[in-house]
DNA sequence: CATCAACCCTGAGAGC
DNA sequence: TGCTCTCAGGGTTGAT
């Protein structure tokens, strides 16, 4: 599942071109598929189809897990949710060499490139918005962002009352951590999921933001994890300490990797090395 | 404000 | 082989 280190692959393999296909910048939209209404969040599909004909992509930001297109006059704004990918083909590709069945929206350029957005779950959505305000408003911060120091990141877990692991993957408090990336930083950190937020010491708060950013850029380096059978071409899946090694040694220790459940997701972590009592080291 | 559950979906894997 | 059941998960929504 696409979160901020596979989204963030996602967007500069759009920007610098990917395998053969070019960059994404710079081209300029000639007709609009839509295969499956529903992944369109808005305007409605007649809308949508008649004003995108004409635009060029100047740009490609990400935001949280949000892709951010730039375009002449608008912002096209794509989620992928679950198992939603993005990447440029060949316009004859699809008829020729690839099953299309679970292709959502096709944008084809003047050139002879296109644009896939494919979503097996359909979970995924796309936005054409004037500004992308309203969408991005509940957002918290971004994990790298400068303004972010240890300081501000205690001040924040302090003013919640919440278990760690619901607190990490809730967007509203940081933005493009999922189960994956939450799972790992807090054992990075050597912290329990179930630890309430409000009661860690200035220096595991330091501690636990010093694991998120490393667990991102790890991610980030090895081109995100491909997981499931959604693959994307990165290999962090290869580096995982406890996420999806239930039952396998702790790297640190050596006792079992347990799995339960917090806040309706499966969660990973090692009983021993993450202890749930306050730390007053 | 925090917690919980249902919902949106598909396909993999288990059990029979 | 082929059926049915369960599960996974990001985010939204509504109830407690």
């Amino acid at each position: 599942m696409p979160e901020l280190p596979e989204v963030e692959t996602i967007r500069q393999r759009l920007i610098k071109g990917f395998d053969k296909s070019p960059s994404i910048l710079n081209q300029t939209i000639r007709q609009v598929s839509l295969f499956w209404p529903g992944t369109l969040a808005e305007p409605d599909p007649h809308t949508f189809s008649a004003f995108l004909p004409g635009q060029k992509i100047l740009a490609v930001d990400r935001r949280a897990k949000f892709l951010v297109l730039l375009l002449s006059d608008a912002y096209l704004v794509v989620h992928l949710r679950m198992s939603g990918d993005l990447y440029l083909e060949p316009q004859d590709s699809t008829t020729l060499y690839r099953d299309s069945k679970h292709d959502r929206l096709w944008l084809d350029f003047e050139s002879d490139w296109r644009l896939v957005f494919n979503d097996m779950r359909k979970f995924g959505r796309v936005w054409l918005l004037r500004d992308t305000k309203d969408l991005f408003a509940k957002l918290g911060p971004e994990p790298f962002d400068e303004q972010l120091t240890s300081d501000v990141f205690a001040e924040m877990l302090h003013q919640r009352s919440r278990q760690l692991k619901p607190l990490l993957i809730d967007q509203s408090f940081l933005a493009g951590i999922g189960n994956i990336y939450a799972d790992e930083a807090l054992f990075k950190a050597q912290l329990h999921p179930l630890r309430q937020s409000e009661s860690l010491t200035l220096s595991e708060a330091g501690s636990l933001l010093e694991s998120i950013r490393f667990v991102l850029t790890k991610g980030i380096d090895r081109k995100g994890a491909s997981i499931d059978w959604v693959y994307r071409g990165g290999d962090f899946q290869n580096y995982f300490q406890v996420y999806q090694q239930t039952g396998n040694p702790c790297p640190r220790c050596g006792h079992p990797i347990e799995k339960t459940k917090v806040g309706q997701r499966g969660t990973h972590f090692c009983p021993v090395c993450q202890k749930i009592e306050t730390g007053n080291s």
